[in-house]
Formats: C-alpha cells, sequence, structure tokens
DNA sequence: GTTGGCACTCGGTAGAATCGAGTGCTAACA
DNA sequence: TGTTAGCACTCGATTCTACCGAGTGCCAAC
C-alpha cells in the first residue's frame, strides 16, 4: 500500500476539483472541518496527503475554501459551494424511500388547490429535512368564471369570485343600503354576466341599470374586487417544516439567527418578491453570501418553478444551511416541482 | 432603617401569599432565582430577610417555590404560578400603547374571516410578545347560503359552497361525463335550492331529476362535501408569531424543546382538540405540568374563549414560557377575543 | 511534482482555585 | 411566640492553568 499502487495520473485542476468535492462532501456530512488526511484516506486520489495540504493551499488562495482558525481543516467557502452545485450536481440523487414518498404523494387526490399547496410544502419539508417553500399561481392572471352574492345578515354582503384557476375570492361588504334577495340576485346576475371571462384585475366598471341600490352595491363590489388586487397582488406563500430550521439551527451562527429566520417567513410580501427576484435573473440555488437580505447570510435557497401546461405557474423551494446536501436537495426540488405541475396541468 | 418603622402588622398567610407574589414578579422579570434579601427589600413587607427565608422554607415544603440547587434563590413551581394566576390576577393589566394597538386593530376593516383571523393571531403575538393561536368558529353549525358548479375545464367542474358564517367551501370534481354549461347550471340550480338554509354537515341527498349526467354531478358534489365534513370536522387554526418561541428559548430547557414546540404547532389537529379539551373543562390558563403533552412541560397556555351575538365561536390564546407575565398576558387575550366577538358580531 | 518529517498553532477539555449570593441554623431579643 | 442579627456552609459560575492533539506550513529528500 505504497505510492506506486497509484491508479492512475490525474490533471491538476482535475486533482483539485476533486478535492474541493471531498472537502464539501465530508463537511455535509460531519459537520467538523475536514483536513487533508481525511481527504487523502476515504477518497481514492492516490495521493499523499502533504500534497492535498499543498493543493488546499491553492484552494484556499483562490478562495474556495476556508479555515475556521489557523491550523484547523477546511471547510467549503460560499464560492467552493457554488462551485459544487455548478459541477456536481448535475443529476440529482433521489434515495428511493423519498422518491416513492414524492409519488405516492401526488398519486392521492386533493381537495383544493390551497390545500394541495399547503400539504406539498409539507412533503417538499418531509423530503429534505429542510424548511420548505410553495408560491402558488399569480390569481392576477385567472379569469372570471362565476360570480356570487349572498346576503348574510340585512346589510351584509358577501361577494364571492370563483376563478378559472379554481381560486374563490371572496369580501365582506357592509352596505347602507338593505337589499332584499331579488335585488342582490339582480346585481349578481349582472355582474357575472359582465364579468364571465374577465381577467380578475381588469374587471370593467358595472353600467348603472336604473336601481340605484342596485348599482350601489355592484360598484361596491367592483371596488372591493378592485382593492383586493391592489393590495394583494401576491402570490400566495405556503411554508411547512419550519421546526426544521430550529432544529439545524447548530449550522447556523448564532441561536437567534433561526428567530430572525422564522420572522421573515412570517413576511409572505417579502419571501415572494425574493424568490420572483432570484428566478428572474435565471438562478435557481442561491448560496450564503449570494442573498442580499442579511439575515439569509448562512443559508441556501434551492428553487424550482413549476410549469401549467407548459406555462410558468409558480415556484416550490427549499430553505436551509449553506451546509446542505444539494445533490438530494436539488434532486426533491426538482422532482416535486415536476409532479405538482404535472398533477396540475392534469386537474386543474 | 429599622425595625420600629415597621408599617402595620401582617396576617402570617397574608405576607407568606406577598412573598410568592414577590418571588413569582421578580422571577418573572429578572429570570433569576430570587433571594429572600431582594424581595424583604424590593417590597415593603416591612420584615427582615430572616423572616422571608422562614416563610419561604414553609412555601418550599407546601410546594409552591423551589430552589434549582441547594442554597440558591427561589423560583416558583407551576403550583406557584397557579397560585399566582388564581389570586393576583383578577384584573388583567394592559399598557396603554398594546390596549391602542388592539383597539386600532379591530377599527380597521378586513376582508375575509380568514384573514381576520390570521391577522387576529399576528396583532396577539405582538401585542403579548408570545406565540398565539387563534381557532376559527366551527365550520359545521353554518348554514347554506349559496351553491355555485363552475366548470373549469371540460369533464372537471369546481363546487363552491358559500356558508352563512362568511366561509367558502371548495372541491375540485373530475367527471365521467362531460355538461354543457346548461346541465351544470341546472344541477346548481337544483343543489342551491334543495339546499339553502340547511347545514352545511347535514346536507340531503338530491333527488333524481330525469338527466342521469346532471344527477351523477350532483351526488358527486353531496360526496364531495360530505367528505370534507367527515375528513376535516376541524375548525380552522391559526398560528402567529411562531418566531417568538425560538427567541424565548432561554426560558425553555433545551433549544430542541422549540423545535420540537413547532412541530407540535404544525398539527392543527393536535392543537385544536387540546384548546378544546382545555376549554370543555372550564380551564383557561393551563401551566406547565398541568399540561398532560409531554412538549409542553415549560409552557404555559393561557386561553379565552370569544362570543358571536352570545354564543360561543372560537378561541383564542397564547403560547409561552411558564414564565411568563401573567397578568398582561391574560388582559391581553381576553381583551382581543372580546374585541373579535365585538366585532364579528357587528359584521359577520 | 510528490512525499515524509517536524516544529508550531490553537481550539477544546479537564482540573484547581476563587468568588459570592444565598441558605439553614442558632442565639438573642421584643 | 414571632422576629432578627450573626455566622458557618454550600455550590454554581467564573477564571486560570496545563495539556492534548488534529492539522498546518515548511523544508529537505526523492
Amino acid at each position: 500500500m505504497g505510492s506506486t499502487e497509484s491508479t492512475e495520473p490525474m490533471d491538476p485542476d482535475e486533482r483539485k476539483a476533486a478535492i474541493l468535492r471531498a472537502v464539501v462532501e465530508e463537511y455535509v456530512e460531519t459537520a467538523e472541518p475536514v483536513g487533508s488526511q481525511r481527504v487523502a484516506g476515504s477518497r481514492k486520489l492516490g495521493v499523499s496527503s502533504a500534497t492535498v495540504r499543498n493543493d488546499m493551499t491553492v484552494l484556499e488562495r483562490e478562495g474556495y475554501i476556508t479555515q475556521p482558525y489557523t491550523s484547523a481543516g477546511r471547510i467549503p467557502t460560499d464560492l467552493g459551494y457554488r462551485y459544487f452545485v455548478d459541477h456536481f450536481t448535475s443529476e440529482g440523487a433521489l434515495r428511493i424511500a423519498q422518491r416513492r414518498a414524492v409519488a405516492e404523494f401526488f398519486e392521492s387526490a386533493h381537495r383544493a388547490l390551497e390545500d394541495l399547496l399547503h400539504e406539498t410544502s409539507q412533503l417538499l419539508s418531509r423530503v429534505t429535512d429542510h424548511t420548505a417553500m410553495v408560491v402558488g399561481p399569480q390569481p392576477e392572471v385567472a379569469q372570471v368564471r362565476g360570480v356570487q352574492l349572498v346576503t348574510l345578515h340585512p346589510g351584509v354582503v358577501l361577494a364571492v369570485a370563483v376563478l378559472s384557476n379554481g381560486a374563490v375570492e371572496k369580501y365582506t361588504l357592509e352596505l347602507p343600503d338593505v337589499l332584499d334577495e331579488a335585488q342582490v340576485g339582480a346585481a349578481a346576475s349582472a355582474l357575472e354576466g359582465l364579468w364571465n371571462g374577465c381577467a380578475f384585475n381588469e374587471l370593467p366598471e358595472p353600467p348603472p341599470s336604473g336601481d340605484d341600490a342596485i348599482d350601489r352595491l355592484a360598484r361596491a363590489v367592483r371596488a372591493a374586487f378592485g382593492e383586493m388586487v391592489a393590495e394583494r397582488p401576491m402570490e400566495m406563500l405556503y411554508v411547512g417544516g419550519t421546526s426544521r430550521l430550529v432544529a439545524e439551527h447548530e449550522s447556523f451562527a448564532t441561536a437567534e439567527s433561526a428567530a430572525h429566520l422564522l420572522e421573515l417567513l412570517e413576511h409572505q410580501v417579502v419571501v415572494v418578491s425574493l424568490v420572483r427576484n432570484l428566478l428572474d435573473q435565471g438562478v435557481n440555488v442561491s448560496i450564503g453570501s449570494e442573498n442580499e437580505i442579511e439575515e439569509l447570510r448562512d443559508c441556501a435557497i434551492v428553487l424550482a418553478p413549476y410549469r401549467v401546461e407548459g406555462e410558468f405557474a409558480g415556484t416550490v423551494g427549499v430553505l436551509g444551511p449553506t451546509r446542505m446536501d444539494y445533490r438530494r436537495t436539488i434532486g426533491a426540488v426538482a422532482a416535486v416541482s415536476q409532479q405538482l405541475g404535472r398533477l396540475l396541468t392534469r386537474v386543474d
């Protein structure tokens, strides 16, 4: 067992890449700085630890790895993870059990879109062991397929709009007038006739009908829906498995950071626009300092858009520590996004 | 500064209670075991620390306080907190800023019931600095006020039921038949006429109409809604401010416990039935070991039901460490539950 | 270009010393 | 009999020291 037994000689750059890969994989597994011996020993590189050490010095100078303190092992930098993701995760690896879990989940039926997306976030969290995010389809693009007005109490009317993507928007209106069933029904019919097929974000103003009370109601409904579009132009966000963030807190700098992350996730607007920005730039994996948000400095985000009938519809993704198993995570996110798109294309 | 200056003599039991109160209040504030000196000094008890020490020994023997280790200060036991809650929180104290925050929140308008409850949970979390829970009204008791069927794609129909409490239930159906608009409309009209005013959990079976396809659709809708009632008989749960759980983690035994709690909160069924059980027993505050669930051993739960038109409707509550400011928390929970009930009575 | 040898670095752990808040107990006191 | 001052004692927390060892950088030999 000596140097004569070396397999085949290696291109210097190729070896450096292999060493970087080893550092990432070992560190992800053990959470401890990895030294030259471990790399030389557990990998069939055919070189001694001294050689590995030399290459490591270069890799460190180039910014791919770093030592937490002088004369400790090396850990990957964000740049190192980036190289790993770009070169060694071409084919995502999913364990059989997980692949089966995903398949089973999408076999079974699901009630409403909201439930499906919510449960999808939980599935993805289970499969990846990280916190999962699911961004729903943009609600504005949907068309109106039905309008209904229901009197809950005298003077209080619930306006309901059913959209072509299966979403249901509603708004509780308080009115100055007290209308009878016939009047409410007339308003509903008028609006339904007027709006059927229209995009929900571009509802035309209802024309005067002759009955002032009915017109007031119709205009109030129009205003309410308009306000909803204006105030909440955001896609819905579903977050699953937040407890993983805390369970992983060892990987984060401080314990508070987990609290900050949780708080961040409670702000739908921030998260949704973050996801959208990343995806707009064609980014699927965002690592550590690549994130602009301070709280995400030692987090990685893995995203995959899903398509319905070939069109971009929404996004699924995962939030975890930079020290994550990227191959497995990317594979899982890809699988779920694909299956979700397939299911929505079939059913929706 | 002397013994001659003592104010008025005190009943021995009364003094013991005052000492217990002091221990709880000081410990809640400082998170450190409180010694006899601090109690004797910061409170106008008019006795020396030695006397306080004597009483403390008794209080410890009776189980109200304990020392984390020999010759340390005392901290309250769950029984001690219980005594405190039962005797010293009759009138909840809310700071002005918080009372104003609650008032302002319930002044402004809110779209749908779901949004309102969700935002209420966030409000309560902000006001109490703890994780907040809001259990929505029981969906079953609501009556049907409108039924709508919308064809999303050929062979795919979305069934929507609008309920008297403002809730909207929906289900996406895949059908063997492809029906035209007239048929779907006929089924919708039939169901609407049949079910209007019925309780959602007791929908009568639609009678045969003559058109087999329409009947199949109607029966499928009936089955879908029935399944929804059976499978999800639970009230909706809204949880706000989960990040507080982690921020408070110092008060908990281990860091993992926060993760366990988060996981627990993700199981709606468990939480909702827990809340219901407590309230059924007339319990509004459940402290530490009074909770049967292991994960809640060093948590306290503060609940208050809210009423709509005099009827029990749902519950708001708070989950925090046993070491919490019970007066403030109870006051906040009470205020929010009352205002929420008022708003729902007015609007709903 | 690769490798073995070697001095050096530095975080982590264990043990000893110290500190001090707080207790329990006893004796004096009102 | 209840209250108080005094005092010895306990024990967690903190600090300091010594030491270990994984891992490095460098150098000379191959």
